[in-house]
DNA sequence: CCACAATATGAAATCGTTTTCATATTCATA
DNA sequence: TATGAATATGAAAACGATTTCATATTGTGG
C-alpha cells in the first residue's frame, strides 16, 4: 500500500492524498473520498518515505551511562513519558559506564537518525563539547550543568549543604565524607563542595583523613564505612554522596552491630526507592529525578521544534527527607 | 555529501561507492580511491534512503512494562549489550504498566519502522495474539512462555519449588505465601503453583487464609504482612512472590520487632540489587536477568536474519541463594 | 463586476540510497 | 585458445513519501 495507490483508489493525484495527511488543502469532497479508502484499507504512511523526504524522525536519541540504576532508570521514566505525550520515540544508547561509548553515540546521532539527543553523562570532556558543536541536532544535558547546551540539573550543592547543616544540627560534630572522583562534576565536586562550606559555615572542622572516595556502588559505602569503623578516632556521622553508597555504609554498620544512629549516623542523597526499607530508613535529599526526565524531554522537544530557542539551564530544587538514620 | 558526490570525487559511479560500502564487486584500485574520499570528507552515508530502499532499520523495538524497575532494567540491560555488539539500536517504549500502550506499540512497530520486536509484557491476551500475528515482522517475549512466538523465560514454577524445599528443610511449616493477580501467568500462577506442588510434595498443609494477592511493590509486601502479623495464628514463614515484595515484608517485620529469621523467616524471589542490603539480608533465588535480555536479543536477530528459522522457547535456570532471612 | 487573495489541484522533481540490467573485462579450465 | 564462470562497471529504475511549480477555481471587498 503506498500512497498512489489510495490516490488511485479515491480517484485522486497522490499530492491531494500527502496534502490529506498534512493538512494541506483539500476540498471537502475529496477528504471525505480519501478518508473512506484509507479507513477501508488501513493505509499508514511509510515512516522511511517520509523521513528521507522531511529530515524529520521524531525520534530522540538518549544516552545513558548505566540502566540498571535507580537514579537513571527514574530519570528515563520521565522522559519516556514526556515522549509518549508528544508523540516522540526513545532511541536508547547504554555506554555501560564507557566513556568511549558515549562519543561513539554521539558520532551515531550525527548522521540524521535522531531528530535531537538527551545526554545523561557523568563528565564532559573536551571530546564531547567538540562532538557536540559538530552535530546539527539539538542537545540537552541532565544531570549536569554545561555551559555550551541547555541543560537540567539538581541542586548538589545546595542539597549537601542543607544535608550536612541537617547533620550538624542532630548534633554532630565528627562527621565523614564518602564520596566519588572528581570527574564527576556534579557529585564529585559540587556535592563535595557544599559539605565543606556548611562545615565551614559552621565552624566544625573538616577531617582530610574521614573524606574517603570509591566509586559509585554499595560495595563502596561498604568498604570504606569498613575502613572508617577500623579507625583510632571513628566518626560520629557519615555523610554518603549517594544513596547506593549509604545503604553500602548501612549494611556494613550492622554487619559490624554498630547502632544506626546511635554510634554511627548515616545519610544519603537521592532517595532512592529502597532507601525506605534500609534498617533503619535512610535519611536522605529528593531530587525529583522524574521530573528533571520530563523537564528535559521537554526542553529538548522545544528546541527541535525552535531551534532559534535559546539556550538555557534550570537548576531543579530539592526536598530533605528525615527518617531513622540520622 | 551525498554518495554521488563522493563518487565524482572519486571519478567513478555511484553504484561503484555504494557497491564498495556493501562488500560488492569493485577492484582494489578503486578502492584505494573511494576509501581515500571517504576518508577525507568523512561522508557516512544517509540512514533514511538506506532504510527507505532496503525495508531494513537496523532498530530493535523494546516494549516494558516499567522502567524503574530492578528486573526489567537488568534484562534492558542484557537486550541492550547483545545489540550494541551486534550493531543495532534500541527503540524503547515504556507502557507505564497500561496494557493499553502495548498495544498501542505494537500497532506503532507494525509500521515497518523497527526490524524487530521484543515484549516484556505481564499479560498476553487474545487482543496481543491477534495484533502480534498481523506483524510482519518477527516478535520475542521475555518473562513469559508465550505459545505462538519465540520465547524466553524462568523456572518459575522449579524456582519456587526448589525455595519452598529450602523453607521446610530449615523447620518450617506454618507458611504462608504473599503473591501477585493470576492475570501474571509466570508470578501469578507457575510460582505459586511450584509453591503449592511442594508443600503437597513434603505433606505440609496449605493455609488458603495465608495465601494472600497484591500488587508487585513494596507496599504490598508491607501491608500484607501486617495482615498476617495481625492474624490470632501467625505464619512462621514468608515465601514472597517478588524480592521487592520482600523487602516490604522485611521492613514491616523490622518495624514490628519481629525477628527474622528466628521469629518469622522471609524469602523472595529475584536477586533484587538491593536483597543484599536488607538487614538481614535476603534469601532469594537468582534469574539471571541479564542472560535473558541478552538470549532474548539473540533470539530476535537470528529470526530477523533468518526469518525461517524455527519457533523456540527456552527456559533459563535459577540459582538459589542463601542469606540469613532464612 | 473587477481585481486580488485564498483555496484547490495534479504533474513532476526531489530526498539519497540500493538494486537491476546490460555489458565489459578478467580468470581458470578443458 | 575457446568457453563459461567470476568479477567489475555505470546508467537508470526503484523505494514512497513531500514539495515545488504552474495553473485553475472560488471567495471577498470596493
Amino acid at each position: 500500500m503506498t500512497i498512489s495507490d489510495i490516490a488511485k483508489m479515491a480517484g485522486v493525484s497522490s499530492s491531494a492524498v500527502s496534502r490529506y495527511l498534512n493538512n494541506g488543502y483539500v476540498s471537502a469532497k475529496k477528504k471525505e473520498k480519501i478518508k473512506a479508502v484509507i479507513d477501508k484499507t488501513g493505509y499508514v504512511p511509510s515512516r522511511q518515505a517520509r523521513m528521507l523526504r522531511t529530515k524529520r524522525t521524531k525520534v530522540v536519541g538518549v544516552i545513558i551511562p548505566k540502566i540498571d540504576s535507580d537514579s537513571i532508570s527514574r530519570i528515563v521514566a520521565g522522559i519516556s513519558e514526556q515522549l509518549l505525550e508528544d508523540d516522540y520515540q526513545l532511541l536508547l544508547t547504554n555506554t555501560e559506564n564507557d566513556y568511549k561509548n558515549e562519543l561513539k553515540y554521539l558520532k551515531v546521532f550525527r548522521q540524521d537518525f535522531v531528530d535531537g539527543v538527551i545526554l545523561l553523562a557523568t563528565a564532559i570532556t573536551n571530546e564531547h563539547k567538540k562532538l557536540i558543536k559538530s552535530l546539527k541536532i539539538p542537545v540537552v544535558a541532565i544531570g549536569q550543568k554545561v555551559d555550551f547546551i541547555s541543560s537540567i540539573y539538581h541542586d548538589d550543592y545546595g542539597a549537601a549543604y542543607a544535608m550536612t547543616e541537617k547533620v550538624i544540627e542532630k548534633g554532630h560534630r565528627d562527621i565523614a565524607f564518602i564520596g566519588v572522583p572528581e570527574w564527576d562534576v556534579a557529585l564529585g565536586i559540587n556535592r563535595l563542595n557544599g559539605f565543606k562550606d556548611c562545615l565551614k559555615d559552621n565552624n566544625v572542622p573538616f577531617h582530610p583523613e574521614w573524606n574517603l572516595t570509591g566509586m559509585f556502588d554499595m560495595e563502596s559505602g561498604f568498604d570504606n564505612t569498613k575502613k572508617l569503623m577500623e579507625m583510632d578516632k571513628r566518626p560520629e556521622a557519615i555523610f554518603c554522596v549517594t544513596d547506593t553508597i549509604a545503604m553500602g555504609a548501612i549494611h556494613c554498620l550492622n554487619k559490624l552491630q554498630i547502632k544506626i544512629p546511635d554510634d554511627v549516623a548515616v545519610c544519603g542523597i537521592g532517595n532512592g526507592r529502597t532507601a525506605t526499607v534500609m534498617e533503619p530508613p535512610l535519611t536522605t535529599v529528593d531530587y525529583f529525578y522524574k521530573s528533571s526526565g520530563i523537564e528535559g524531554a521537554k526542553m529538548l522537544l522545544e528546541k527541535i521544534e525552535r531551534p532559534k530557542s535559546p539556550l538555557m539551564s534550570t537548576m531543579l530544587g530539592f526536598e530533605l527527607i528525615e527518617r531513622e538514620s540520622l
